[in-house]
RNA sequence: GGCCCGUUCGUCUAGCGGUUAGGACGUCGGCCUCUCACGCCGAAAGCAUGGGUUCGAUUCCCGUACGGGUCACCA
């Protein structure tokens, strides 16, 4: 292998990026970041019913929230970088014409009608169907409709040593003379991804595990073009909480709706990291020692559950490390989209300083943080508990408290606030609840002081007014 | 069904012949405490199964079971 390896990722814009094709990239770009190689952006858009320019976007899109940028590809060198399928066939016209030159393939002029028989004969006998080469010695007639199909070989084995699975065989007489090119002319997708990955000097392919079955075939393609093939690095596949096949109905599995779930890509990065890859007993990677740690020696066979907890948990990691000037500045589209107004810039940090160790995502310190910015009711429950009674009278002499003070600031709140406890005999929290409930209309925030400090005097005393006059 | 791959706590995983089988998430219990959190301490919980190989198997080999993938003129 060269020293600057190149790999690439190839997904097919057939729908957004989800979780498993966002590993993928994940670990095609680690693999570079870490061996200083390139990185290589591929859209394998051959089927033109499903591939759509939207998919494409929104495919760039969440790679470019995820910060996995590429080297080659869209966009790269000018918007029109030959880094779409649907722009090559040239090339693979050119390279079917000359392995029919060759005679490494040949025309094949049965119809789909006749496979079909054949197929359903096969099955009636019980036996395995396999395309019986009717037309690998046939006269040419390439006047006639036809596929063209590769010759393989008949006898011996094919294989590869794959860099997570290890040495994979498998006996030729399984694998058949696979269509290459349809009638229509147009290449087929192994036959393409072939000749792209040689022609774009791919070292090494890494991809799904469906992928492991498609490599024989396209081993026998290598060879017929006496081109060396990539070395190949399948990932396990990454199950939904059944075991089966991650889906929708597992929950959100596109990378845009985790983003707009208020997660960090940071968190998820080291999130999909972790899925099928470990480095010993480490949990917690920040994006640069993912790159300096990422060895496909870490990744693992076994395919697993999507850990849904442990991304919550690695993003409320996140946002705890996070510096508040940071944090605030994530956080902005999420309390535009709350629809709440805006507040000064320091406020706002103070907040996020004051609930990143309570926001397991960004749209969570968005929705405890409400009253931060608007006055928010009394729970009803919270109300009944806490604004009666003796509770009332506690909250009048709070008060004047606060109002005692020259800016209500928790290091001289605090003091006063043990004092009264002390004066009547209770606890602080017989004291604090009522507070809290008439400031934030709940029963849990920030400590007290935090809360009427960054509320500010006057707007504290109004809240605690409003209260007093409704009871 | 043929072929291919896999199987360690509920989950993500460490382990690469000899370990009290380790960590993490989650769960439960406790401490801290003005609430909620954070933090700290602790607990329960695992090698699918049967044969080999070996002085010794979670680890190596074979079978079985279970799970997944793949068998297109889809990608």
């Amino acid at each position: 292998m060269s020293h600057q390896p190149r790999v690439r990722f190839a997904p097919s814009p057939t729908g957004y990026l989800h979780i498993g094709g966002a590993r993928t990239a994940l670990f095609n770009w680690l693999y570079a970041r870490h061996a200083g190689g390139k990185f290589v952006l591929r859209i394998e858009d051959t089927d033109k019913e499903r591939s759509t320019d939207e998919n494409t976007a929104a495919i760039l899109e969440s790679l470019r929230w995820l910060g996995l940028d590429w080297d080659e590809g869209p966009e790269v060198g000018g918007p029109h970088a030959p880094y779409f399928q649907s722009q090559r066939g040239a090339l693979y016209r050119e390279r079917i014409e000359q392995l029919l030159a060759e005679g490494k393939a040949y025309r094949c002029y049965c119809t789909t009608a006749e496979l079909d028989a054949k197929k359903a004969q096969a099955r009636a006998e019980k036996r395995q169907y396999q395309y019986d080469r009717t037309c690998r010695d046939r006269a040419d007639q390439p006047e006639l409709p036809h596929t063209v199909r590769l010759k393989v070989p008949l006898k011996g084995t094919t294989g590869f040593d794959d860099l997570v699975y290890g040495r994979i065989e498998v006996a030729n007489e399984s694998l058949q003379d696979w269509i290459i090119a349809r009638t229509d002319g147009s290449p087929i997708y192994n036959f393409v991804v072939v000749i792209d990955d040689i022609e774009m000097g791919i070292d090494v392919v890494m991809r799904g595990e469906d992928g492991l079955n498609n490599t024989q075939p396209q081993l026998t393609l290598y060879q017929a073009l006496g081109v060396a093939p990539p070395r190949f690095a399948h990932l396990p596949f990454i199950l939904g909480q059944d075991r089966s096949k991650l889906s929708k109905r597992h929950g959100p599995v596109s990378v845009t709706q985790y983003r707009d779930d208020g997660i960090l890509p940071e968190a998820m990065l080291n999130f999909l990291a972790r899925i099928g890859w470990s480095h010993g007993d480490q949990e917690l990677f920040t994006r640069e020692e993912l790159i300096e740690k990422f060895s496909v020696e870490g990744v693992g066979k076994t395919a697993g559950v999507f850990p849904a907890d442990k991304l919550i948990w690695i993003n409320h990691e996140r946002i705890k490390a996070m510096e508040p000037s940071l944090l605030a500045e994530k956080v902005l589209p999420f309390i535009e989209k709350a629809g709440l107004p805006m507040v000064p810039r320091e406020t706002l940090e103070e907040i996020c300083r004051l609930q990143q160790e309570r926001s397991k995502t960004l749209v969570e310190l968005v929705e405890i943080s409400r009253y931060f910015f608007v006055r928010v009711p009394p729970e009803e429950k919270a109300a009944t508990k806490f604004l009666q009674g003796p509770s009332l009278d506690y909250l009048r002499e709070v008060r004047e408290i606060i109002a005692s003070t020259a800016d209500a600031a928790p290091s001289v709140l605090e003091p006063l606030f043990i004092a009264m406890a002390e004066k009547h005999g209770i606890g602080l929290g017989k004291i604090a609840q009522p507070v809290r409930v008439a400031l934030t209309g709940g029963t849990a925030s920030p400590g007290i002081y935090d809360v009427i400090a960054l509320l500010g005097k006057a707007e504290s005393l109004a809240r605690i007014d409003a209260v007093l006059a409704a009871s």
